[in-house]
DNA sequence: GTCTATACGCCGATAGAC
DNA sequence: GTCTATCGGCGTATAGAC
């Protein structure tokens, strides 16, 4: 009951702080500008020791923040593929997760749309053959099977559509655009779905 | 006339080898994973210290590098902007300038469109503000003024252009397309200037 | 202008006490 | 699980001979 009350507002245990710090650290100056110093401090500790008692070395706490990134994005998607039965609602609800996500986890969206992960993981597979990009395709699938988006290359589809709305979220991050993204949502939406759409 | 012979396949001086060679490593390994060793060798020197006599020191390299990459487009565009007049044809020639050299000088468009040059090149503007970007703006606003483009933000017109062709030539960088870059390009085109044209 | 030799600092990483 | 102390290595950079 004391504890609980450590529940509510942050039952954070130093694994995910670290990640937490990571994150923030990895987005700000990028993975070679940030020392296990650096997340050390950000966490809280004093000295870089602590660290390897949660994460093997540097890489690894990459990895392991790459990897909730992508899942929990999966997640995402496979409740929006459940709650919507139109291809055309599922991308809609999709870019609004993109918008809110950009938003309100701009770190998230900076490893998602920016970071060069390679760099530092050379052994992840390209982002299009990560579960929530192979689902997105899927969806662009189903709806060329349900007649609502034009009959191309799927991959092509994908390029036009998130071509625009990666390209929306990338210059709102880098602070390029004048008003919060999410103003741009519903035009930046009708642009991209007109260039995959059907007639 | 002996060193015309020279002049003929390479009159590249030490200074241009660097950039050259730190141009593909940097392309293919990032800045940070390259070494000034690395660098040395593939300029086919001995030791680091020769660098050192062209170039402060690494980050002056990337400098000096992104300085001419930028330079030249600006230089390229200018040229397509005096033999066209129409900004829809402007805009056609910038396309396929930008496609032709993702096919024949991938390093280059890497660097343009991939690479985080803030994360060792702190001090440049925003790429935005930088002059050939500057100048397609320009274009764009000649488009709307001449009734070709739709009056919209001129920032909003880039993004959806640009959005488009830009991760097509990312995806193309990263061995995602099936076929060659330039194979894609009308079709990319078409529906690029179809998202901002009036009409 | 390119080499030899060398210095220096930072960072990642480990051993071991508390 | 966190701290103290410390190591080793790599990469940048400099001084000076050729």
């Amino acid at each position: 009951m004391d504890q609980e009350k450590e529940n509510n507002k942050k039952k954070l245990d130093t694994q995910d702080e670290i990640l937490l710090a990571a994150l923030k650290l990895f987005a700000e100056k990028g993975y070679f500008n940030t020392s296990l110093t650096d997340i050390t401090e950000a966490t809280g500790l004093k000295t870089t020791s602590g660290i390897y008692q949660h994460y093997k070395n540097k890489q690894m706490i990459a990895k392991a923040l790459y990897a909730n990134i992508l899942d929990s994005l999966s997640i995402s998607i496979d409740d929006i593929r459940r709650r919507n039965k139109k291809p055309s609602e599922q991308l809609r609800e999709v870019v609004g997760l993109l918008f809110r996500l950009t938003q309100e986890a701009p770190d998230v969206m900076e490893f998602l749309l920016v970071i060069k992960v390679h760099e530092f993981l050379p052994d992840e597979k390209p982002l299009l053959d990560t579960a929530p990009f192979v689902k997105i395709i899927k969806i662009i699938q189903a709806g060329m099977k349900s007649d609502e988006i034009r009959n191309i290359d799927p991959v092509q589809a994908y390029m036009y559509f998130f071509g625009i709305i990666n390209q929306t979220l990338r210059m709102a991050l880098a602070g390029s655009l004048a008003k919060d993204v999410e103003a741009y949502q519903s035009q930046v939406w009708m642009v991209a779905w007109n260039a995959i759409c059907k007639k």
